[in-house]
DNA sequence: ATGCCTAATGCAATTAGA
């Protein structure tokens, strides 16, 4: 079972380039990020005659989370991360849903500049948040799939730069503590666990050339819950989809299991 | 310190991204 997680940065801007990518790879799962679009403006109409039933979350102009699963129809289970503070959330950034009998929580972190800020207040907020939702889900002893863009830097081997980057949110101490918190609870960033001292990158800035200079982050990832570890066959990057024309800053980040 | 690029909004220039 194929498991990704894509960084659109606009459904409709990237509709071709997703179908297109969906058509190649043929994930069983893909968690979309930044839609950039309110509900009824998400195709999915297109995407499922790609083969692929979906749940989104949308917002005009800005965040907006989907799952798409190859062949059937996400069982929706979440909507919003629930928690202290919810109820006045209105950014649309978690959606999660069972599909073949996994749970999948697609998550969009809130970037956090600038930093110090309410931004990164509410980063640090949203980052408890979801540490309470991934505690709850390990509790069910669910097999579950915490997969998206995370806005987190995990460690300077994760970045081309870590000095041009230092006062960033996403390296900040605060942020890094967050994640490894959550790999704390029992969780394993697939990636990272199957290719350890390697340099990977899932996001290239549209500035400055970075892609060509591969001056990348990774920050998109899987977390897979101790039930699933075991089951990891691959995992990796879908880079040459960040180097076609129109095409999202991020690429699509995946894992395989085995049966 | 700012521009460099891209998308959305809405039709110019601003906001946000990371």
């Amino acid at each position: 079972m194929k498991i990704a997680t894509f960084n659109v940065n606009g459904i409709n801007a990237r509709l071709p380039a997703l179908l297109q990518w969906l058509e190649e790879t043929q994930p069983d799962v893909a968690c979309l990020q930044e839609l950039k679009a309110p509900d009824a403006s998400f195709p999915g109409q297109a995407i499922r005659d790609a083969g692929y039933g979906a749940i989104w979350h949308g917002q005009k102009a800005w965040n907006g989370v989907a799952i798409l699963a190859r062949g059937t129809d996400p069982v929706e289970t979440q909507r919003g991360l629930p928690g202290p503070g919810s109820e006045d959330d209105l950014q649309s950034r978690y959606i999660e849903a069972a599909v073949q009998g996994i749970v999948i929580g697609c998550l969009y972190l809130p970037n956090g500049n600038p930093q110090p800020g309410p931004k990164f207040d509410y980063k640090l907020a949203w980052f408890k948040r979801l540490q309470r939702r991934a505690q709850a889900l390990l509790k069910a002893r669910h097999p579950v799939v915490l997969a998206g863009d995370y806005n987190v830097v995990p460690t300077d081997e994760d970045i081309y730069n870590p000095a041009n980057w230092r006062d960033d949110a996403l390296l900040q101490p605060e942020s890094r503590a967050a994640y490894q918190q959550l790999l704390d609870q029992g969780w394993t960033d697939a990636l990272r666990a199957l290719h350890p001292g390697e340099r990977i990158y899932t996001f290239w800035d549209y500035l400055r050339n970075r892609f060509p200079r591969d001056a990348g982050l990774r920050i998109d990832h899987l977390l897979v819950s101790p039930d699933l570890a075991p089951r990891l066959a691959a995992a990796g990057v879908d880079r040459e989809v960040r180097a076609r024309a129109k095409a999202s800053d991020h690429a699509p980040t995946w894992i395989s299991l085995r049966d």
